[in-house]
Order: C-alpha cells, then sequence, then structure tokens
RNA sequence: GCGCCCUUAGCUCAGUUGGAUAGAGCAUCGGUUUUCUAAACCGAGGGUCGUAGGUUCGAAUCCUUCAGGGCGCGCCA
C-alpha cells in the first residue's frame, strides 16, 4: 500500500466531487504531488494541490486553501488535521486509528509491501566480462548493479532474464587459445613461454593448460592447427567456469549465456544485416578517419555501414573490418535483434565507464531493428577505487594490474561487498576502503543496517514474541509516541524509494533509505535509556504495544530492502 | 576538437516528475552506560549548491555561457 497514492486518489475524488463550491471548472491535477513532508513540520503527508490550483485558477491562495482545507476535513474521514503553510503547502495528519489501518494492510502485504505489481517480461545484460580471464574488481561494481536492479524487478512482479553475452569470438580469443597452448607445451615439454603483447600472460593461463592436461592427458598438442578447436572449447569452458563460481560467490546467477560464436555460425549477424538493408539503415560507403587519436590500422576501404548517425549518433559505425569479417558492433547488433525476436518489453544493458560511446550506436540499433518499439535502456557504472584505511590498495598481481575478483573476495565478504557497491550513485566513481567495510561501527552502513534489524530481533526474543505473528494491541485508544510516528512515516515512504529505484535503474535509494531507517531505530532505542516512558521493556514486560507493532512494521521494510540487494540479515550479532 | 558523467559543509556523498529554513556520515569540540545489545545515542560549530545569465508563484534540480575533474572517441573487443 502507497499511502501517497491512496490519499491523492481521495483529495482528487473530492475536489472533483466540489468543484462547484469551490467555484472552479475542469480540473487539471498535472503536477500535483503528494509526499511526505519535511520531519520539522511534524505531520503525515503534505501536497502542493493549492498552489497549484490557485495558480491555474487565478484564485487568492489563502481563500482557497481555507475553503479546501475544510472541505477534505469534512468528507476525508482519515484527516484528523490540516494545517496552511505560509507556502500554501497543505500538511495533513491522519487519526492515529487510521494509522493501524495501514500498518496492518502493510504487515497483511508482508514482503510484497512496496512492490510495483507490474507484470512485464524483461532482459538485463550484465557483466559480459569477456572469458579471456577471470572477473577482476572492476567488474564488480556492474555485476552488483545488475542484480539487484534484477531483485528490484523481479519484487515489483515481472519475469526477468538474466543475461550474459559471452564474447568468446575474434582476435583475442585465438590469442587466449595460443595462451593456453603455449603454457600446454611449457608444462609437457619444457618449452619456455616467450611473453609477447598479443598473449595472456597471466598465472591463471597456467591453471587452465594443467587443468586441461590432468583431465585430457593424451591430447595431441604437436599441432596448433589440429588442435585449435578442442583447446578452444575447453579453455573457454574452464574459463566460463571460474567466472561463473566468481559469480556465484557474489550470490550472482544468470539465467542464460550466448555465445557470440553461436550468433555468427546461425547466421544471425547476417540476417540483422539484411534486416536493416531493407529498412536502408544501411549502405556501402567509406567513412572519414577517425578523430582525435591516430589509428595505424585506418583504411579507406568500401564497407557496410550503419546509418546511426540518423538516431543521433556522432559518427555512422562500421559493421565489416578491412577483411569483410563482421565488427563486434555488427556482432552485438545481430545479438540484439536476438533479443528484441524475444518479445521482451524492455531490455536493460548494465556497461562499464568504458563503454560510455557505445550506448548511443547500440540504441540506435535498436531502434531500427524493431522500429522503436523496443525500448533499450543503458545504465553505465563508473569506476571503483579500492582503499584501504585511506590509502590507495593493490593486491597481488596474478592477474595482472587488476585485482581479481576472488582475491577481493577473501578480503571482504559477500554482504559488504553488495551493500557498499551500491552506497553511491553509479554515475559517480566509488571509492572502496575495505578497512572500513569490516569494522563493526556506524562507519559501516551495513553493519549498522544489520546491528539495526538485529536488535529488533533481541527485543522480540526477550518477550518471547514471534516477530511475524499479529500483535493485539492492549485496549482501543492508540497513541503513538513522536519518535514512533517518525519511524512510521518513514516506512510509508518505502514504495516510493522503489518506484524511484526501478524507474531509474538506481537501487543505491535503497541503501540509504535503509541506513536512514535504521538511524531513527537507534535513536528510538537509546531515548529509552534517557526516558522510561520510551522504552519498549520495563521489569521484562512489555511497555507499550504500539512501540512492538512499530518495530514489527520497522524489521519488516528492513527485510524487504536487503532481499531485494540480496544481503543476509543476521538473527543475533 | 567531439560525446557522456561529475562539481553541494574541511573530507566522502544524498537530495523524490522544480517545492517549505539545502541534508547525512567522517573529522573537530562537548555530553550520555545499576536498565531491551554503548558495536549505540544526544548536542554544537561548519554552505555564495563550480561561474555568469535565463525560464516562474518557487531552481541544487530545467535551458544557455564559461571554468575545473573523470571516462571515452577503432576498421579492438
Amino acid at each position: 500500500m502507497n499511502i501517497f497514492n491512496f490519499y491523492q486518489k481521495k483529495i482528487i475524488e473530492t475536489i472533483k466531487k466540489n468543484k462547484r463550491s469551490l467555484k472552479i471548472s475542469e480540473v487539471n491535477f498535472n503536477g500535483m504531488q503528494v509526499e511526505l513532508a519535511p520531519e520539522k513540520f511534524n505531520c503525515d503527508i503534505s501536497t502542493n494541490i493549492v498552489m497549484l490550483l490557485t495558480k491555474r485558477y487565478k484564485k487568492d491562495l489563502q481563500t482557497f486553501a481555507h475553503d479546501l482545507k475544510n472541505l477534505l476535513i469534512k468528507q476525508i474521514k482519515d484527516f484528523q488535521n490540516i494545517e496552511i503553510a505560509g507556502s500554501g503547502f497543505l500538511n495533513i495528519t491522519l487519526k492515529e486509528k487510521s494509522l493501524l489501518k495501514i500498518i496492518e494492510q502493510i504487515l497483511k502485504n508482508k514482503d510484497k509491501y512496496g512492490s510495483l505489481k507490474q507484470n512485464k517480461k524483461i532482459n538485463i545484460e550484465f557483466v559480459s566480462a569477456n572469458p579471456t580471464g577471470p572477473m577482476h574488481v572492476g567488474h564488480c561494481r556492474g555485476a552488483v548493479l545488475g542484480d539487484v536492479i534484477s531483485n528490484l524487478f523481479l519484487f515489483n512482479g515481472n519475469k526477468v532474464i538474466k543475461e550474459y553475452y559471452v564474447n568468446d569470438y575474434g582476435v583475442q580469443i585465438n590469442n587466449f587459445v595460443k595462451s593456453v597452448y603455449l603454457r600446454i607445451r611449457e608444462i609437457k615439454y619444457k618449452e619456455s613461454f616467450q611473453n609477447s603483447p598479443d598473449l595472456y600472460p597471466g598465472d591463471y593461463i597456467i591453471d587452465i593448460a594443467k587443468n586441461i592436461l590432468k583431465s585430457h592427458p593424451k591430447l595431441n598438442v604437436d599441432n596448433y592447427e589440429n588442435c585449435f578447436n578442442e583447446l578452444k572449447n575447453k579453455s573457454l569452458k574452464l574459463s566460463l567456469d571460474s567466472i561463473k563460481k566468481d559469480l556465484k560467490s557474489l550470490g550472482i546467477v544468470h539465467n542464460n549465456f550466448v555465445s557470440e560464436t553461436y550468433l555468427v555460425n546461425e547466421d544471425f549477424v547476417s540476417k540483422t544485416i539484411n534486416l536493416l538493408k531493407k529498412g536502408s539503415h544501411i549502405e556501402e560507403g567509406f567513412l572519414q578517419p577517425p578523430k582525435g587519436t591516430e589509428n595505424k590500422n585506418w583504411k579507406k576501404i568500401k564497407r557496410l555501414i550503419f546509418k546511426s548517425t540518423k538516431f543521433g549518433d556522432d559518427n555512422d559505425r562500421a559493421l565489416q573490418k578491412n577483411d569483410g569479417s563482421w565488427t563486434y558492433f555488427a556482432n552485438d547488433v545481430g545479438y540484439h535483434n536476438f533479443k528484441i525476436s524475444k518479445k521482451y518489453d524492455l531490455l536493460i544493458n548494465i556497461l562499464g565507464a568504458d563503454h560510455t560511446g557505445y550506448i548511443k550506436r547500440i540504441t540506435a540499433a535498436v531502434e531500427a531493428i524493431s522500429n522503436g518499439k523496443t525500448k533499450l535502456n543503458c545504465k553505465v557504472s563508473q569506476l571503483v577505487k579500492l582503499f584501504k584505511d585511506g590509502k590507495p590498495f593493490k593486491m597481488s598481481k596474478r592477474a595482472g594490474d587488476f585485482v581479481t575478483l576472488n582475491e577481493f573476495l577473501n578480503e571482504v565478504d559477500k554482504d559488504a561487498i553488495r551493500f557498499m557497491m551500491l552506497n553511491r550513485s553509479s554515475d559517480v566513481e566509488l571509492e572502496f576502503d575495505f578497512a572500513k567495510v569490516i569494522e563493526k561501527t556506524k562507519e559501516n552502513p551495513i553493519f549498522y543496517v544489520q546491528y539495526a534489524n538485529a536488535r529488533i530481533n533481541s527485543i522480540f526474543r526477550s518477550l518471547k514474541k514471534n516477530k511475524d505473528k499479529k500483535i493485539q494491541l492492549s485496549d482501543g485508544t492508540i497513541n503513538f509516541n513522536e519518535i514512533e510516528k517518525k519511524i512510521l512515516r518513514k516506512s510509508f515512504e518505502w514504495p516510493k524509494i522503489v518506484e524511484n529505484s526501478s524507474n531509474k535503474l538506481e537501487p543505491h535509494r535503497i541503501t540509504f533509505y535503509l541506513y536512514e531507517l535504521s538511524t531513527l531505530f537507534h535513536s528510538f532505542w537509546s531515548k529509552g535509556n534517557e526516558e522510561e516512558k520510551y522504552r519498549i521493556i520495563i521489569d521484562g514486560k512489555l511497555n507499550r504495544s504500539e512501540s512492538l507493532l512499530i518495530l514489527q512494521l520497522l524489521s519488516s521494510v528492513i527485510r524487504n530492502g536487503m532481499q531485494i540487494l540480496g544481503v543476509s540479515l543476521p538473527e543475533k550479532m
């Protein structure tokens, strides 16, 4: 239940019904907001409707505000009081009984509270790291972002396919296989591995080589060409398995792995190119030499070009290389047509910051292929900088210059990584200090939220009460104290947080929200040490049932949030 | 040269389709424990929301100018 939507509807209905007495004709509610007022106003909901309508119908603000106030109080029985702020906001306080009704409804909704109850089919592509080496920290942020966005859409009732595009095609793969080949020969024939710029030097290649030798000791590696295919399949599988294993340690499991080679071999790429030709989005021609940096490989050759400038891209894009084979982009266009053919309502791509420039061309391709029917939403995640105690951190160089996800997971647990990766908007660089995330203090937000919930549990334990069981209030009169009301109001905001996070693909709003919610709780808890009337338990007995109800609500919201984040919530700490 | 992102307190950052006196954490200073978990809480100081214009009842938020930082600009993937 979203109380803002609920009361917005009621207010609109009431105004419509009373157009005549309010002396307005056609009513236009565009821009109307019903939301939580800043804390200092001490009310439950507030709306800007007066400012909107007086401007639209040129009424006197104070007069109209008073008329509307009287009308709403009389006709909407949940409203206890309405204050008119100087600026024209109506600040509404709800009756305690109505608050109770809302809480009960929320608790009945349980783990569905806040769900947008959509029913769409969504494809989200994320990670898609090259299968030529292990995952590193750089991949991690996009991985968590994609996974939590998936969880959000699932929470909202959608069908979500999490997809990984495997770039198992092209020169880099050949270099990768060649590296494995040379490592195998190194082991078998003691030929020393000579590094060169187009080979992969990392130790993980040795692991792959050993692994292949172990399971296939009789593999003939005398001739590279002869064993290439077998070697390629085995190496890729091992590499991908290790990536999947790392992802799983982060709590991430994709539903689909789509192979680039498969798409090329099944002619998906050429079919897509033909489709685009029919729509005259492709021509044969010449491109301008690249601007900015110089490029040695550039050649003026007639080739197939996708006219992405028609869709707002800076340049048209090549679909063929010098030798006539497809470019990475051409294959990706094929891949996106593959997705379009599966009739999704929405496509989402999570990209790294270095792929920002790629967005326009691929969005253009999707628009061209689907005639604007399929929407592709690209989200970029900025860089992660590792720190330890405020100093830049580098780990061992097993895989080259970057820290592997595996090494990272040895230092920090999955929950901390997931939470911290979302403790910033994905638009800004993230400083990840992992001395901090293993701390057990307020400075570590994940701990702070988990601790709040553990404390709530401890209250229910002490009272020997079941947290999930309905709480009967002792007598008819309900009276929430001011801090309980703060928690209540914050909990009412949860559906809005879900909505915004989901619509804008910004799940960091959830981590911030949970932190703020936890602050209110810790404050409530400590208040009991100062004044007895705020204590939840006195002499082993429950002081006020209202408190327990609020805690039940609070814990339920925290649980929903953490579930979407995929972060665990210990019973006890 | 072009595109995208960023610029808010000493530091790291939030800020709802434009709303009320711009908010957190850290750091600094001062307080709170015979009591449900002090792994916590409370209080104080700290701001020209990068700059200059514009749009309007109302701008950190929208438009334009300029400045600073990051990423990218392949016929690599």
